[in-house]
DNA sequence: CGGGGCATGACAGCTTGATGACAGCTTGGC
DNA sequence: GCCAAGCTGTCATCAAGCTGTCATGCCCCG
C-alpha cells in the first residue's frame, strides 16, 4: 500500500511518513502541488493525505482537479482547526475522510487503513483464510494458530497479497506498493526474495502464494 | 497512562501532578480550555481532571462538547464545595466521577486509578499473571512471591505492558503514556533503558517482554 | 538442449536495540 | 540544611536482526 502525503510541513510530513511505515505503508512526501503532481503521474497510490493549505496553491482546488479527471483514490485532508468551511468544503469537494490539525498520528493511521480497506472491500483489519490470521492493525500474523514473526516488509507484501486474492500481481505492482521513491533502486530480486520468505512462513498453512512466469504472483488458497 | 488536568490555579494543578507523577501517572497541565484543547488534539489521554471554573469558559460546557463528539476518555471533574447543582449537572453531562474541593490528593489519586482501571476492563488494582503480581494502588510488584521493588517509571511502564498484555506497543506510544510534555525532550533511548530494567525484574516470572524490531515491544506469557 | 525467468542460500552493510557506566538531580533521613 | 542514597536519563559501545545484493542452480518453455 502506498501512500502520498501532501503537505509541506517537514516535521509533520516526516512523523506521518515514519508512523505510517511502522504500520506497513510505503510512503512518498510531496511538499508542494506541482511535487504531488509529478508523483501521481508516475506511480499510483492506495489513498492520498492532503493538507489544504500548502505554497503553491489550495489543496481544495488540487482535490476538485483530481477529482474532475476522474481520479478516484481515497483523500483524507488535513485542515487547520478553525476553518470549518474548509473541512465541509473539501467534504464537498471529494475528500473521503478529514483530520485537524494538529492530530493524532494513531488516529491518522487508523483512518487511513479504514481508507484502504474499505477500497477493499473489506469492513475490518482482520483477515482469516484457511490457516492464516492476518491483523494489519496489531501487524500480528498466525498460522494454524501458532504466531508468526514476520518483519515490516514480510507482511507488507502480505497485506498486498491479501488484499488481491485471487488476482495475479504484477512484480513492479508488489514493488510499488512496498518502495516508496526513496527506495526506487532496489533490484527487482528482492520481491522475489520476499515472495520466498513469505513462502516459507505461510507453509501449511492452506495458503499460497503460486508462480506465474513472466505475469507476477497470486496469492490463493493450495489447490 | 497519561492524564490531563484541566485547571488553572497553579497550586492545585501543581500539586495534582505532582502527587499523580508520584502514582505513576504522567500529567499535563492546562489551565484554560482552549489549551485542553490543543492538548486533546495532539495526543490521547487515559483520564482527564476537570475543573468546572475556568477562566474561558465553563468545564460543563467543555465536557458536554466533547461527549458530543463522541470522546469517550474518563473525566473525573472538580467542583466548588457548595454548587451541588454542577456536581450532579456534571455527572448528567457525562462525567464519570466528581470531587470536591479542596479535596485530599490520595482520594484523587485512588479515584484516577479506579477510572482508568475500569476503562482497561478490571475491577481492581492488582493484576496477578503467571510468577508475577503487580499492585498499582500499592505500587507493589512481586515476582514469583517475593517482593521486589521496581521505581515508579518501571512501575508505569510495567502498568502500560499489562494494560495493553498481547499487544505490540510502539515505542513512541509507551513514551507518551511514561512522559508529559514537559519531558518531551528526553531521548527515545529511555524506553529501551526502561525494557532492560524491567526485563530484569521479570526475569523468571513467566512473563516477558518481547521485542518486535521496528514496531514496539509487547508483553505476555512466555513461549 | 539452450535461454530466460525464478528460487534460494550465503553474505555484508546498516539500522535498531541492548546494556554497562556515569553524572546530575531528587528525595528522604538526620 | 546537609548528606547519603537512589532514581533518572545520556552516552558510548556492543549485539542482533533486517535488508538487499550476488551468485548459483533450477525449472519451464520453446
Amino acid at each position: 500500500m502506498r501512500i502520498l502525503i501532501v503537505e509541506d510541513t517537514p516535521d509533520v510530513a516526516e512523523a506521518a511518513s515514519a508512523s505510517l511505515g511502522r504500520a506497513g505503508f510505503a510512503c512518498d512526501i510531496a511538499p508542494t502541488l506541482a511535487d504531488a503532481r509529478a508523483c501521481i503521474d508516475i506511480t499510483d497510490y492506495a489513498a492520498m493525505v492532503l493538507d489544504l493549505n500548502l505554497p503553491d496553491g489550495s489543496g481544495r482546488d488540487f482535490l476538485r482537479e483530481r477529482r474532475r479527471t476522474g481520479d478516484l483514490t481515497p483523500v483524507l485532508v488535513l485542515t487547520a482547526q478553525f476553518s470549518v468551511e474548509d473541512r465541509v468544503g473539501a467534504l464537498d469537494e471529494g475528500a473521503d475522510d478529514y483530520l485537524v490539525k494538529p492530530f493524532d498520528l494513531r488516529e491518522l493511521e487508523a483512518r487511513l487503513r479504514a481508507l484502504t480497506r474499505r477500497e477493499a472491500g473489506r469492513a475490518e483489519n482482520r483477515i482469516a483464510l484457511a490457516g492464516l490470521d492476518f491483523d494489519a492493525g496489531a501487524q500480528s500474523l498466525r498460522v494454524n494458530g501458532a504466531a508468526v514473526t514476520a518483519t515490516r516488509r514480510e507482511l507488507a507484501l502480505l497485506n498486498l497479497l491479501l488484499a488481491n486474492r485471487g488476482r495475479i500481481m504484477p512484480k513492479d505492482r508488489l514493488f510499488d506498493g512496498l518502495f516508496g521513491f526513496e527506495n526506487a533502486d532496489v533490484g527487482t530480486n528482492t520481491i522475489e526474495l520476499y515472495v520466498a520468505r513469505l513462502r516459507k512462513k505461510l507453509a501449511g498453512s492452506g495458503v499460497s502464494i503460486e508462480t506465474h512466469r513472466g505475469l507476477g504472483y497470486r496469492l490463493d488458497l493450495d489447490g
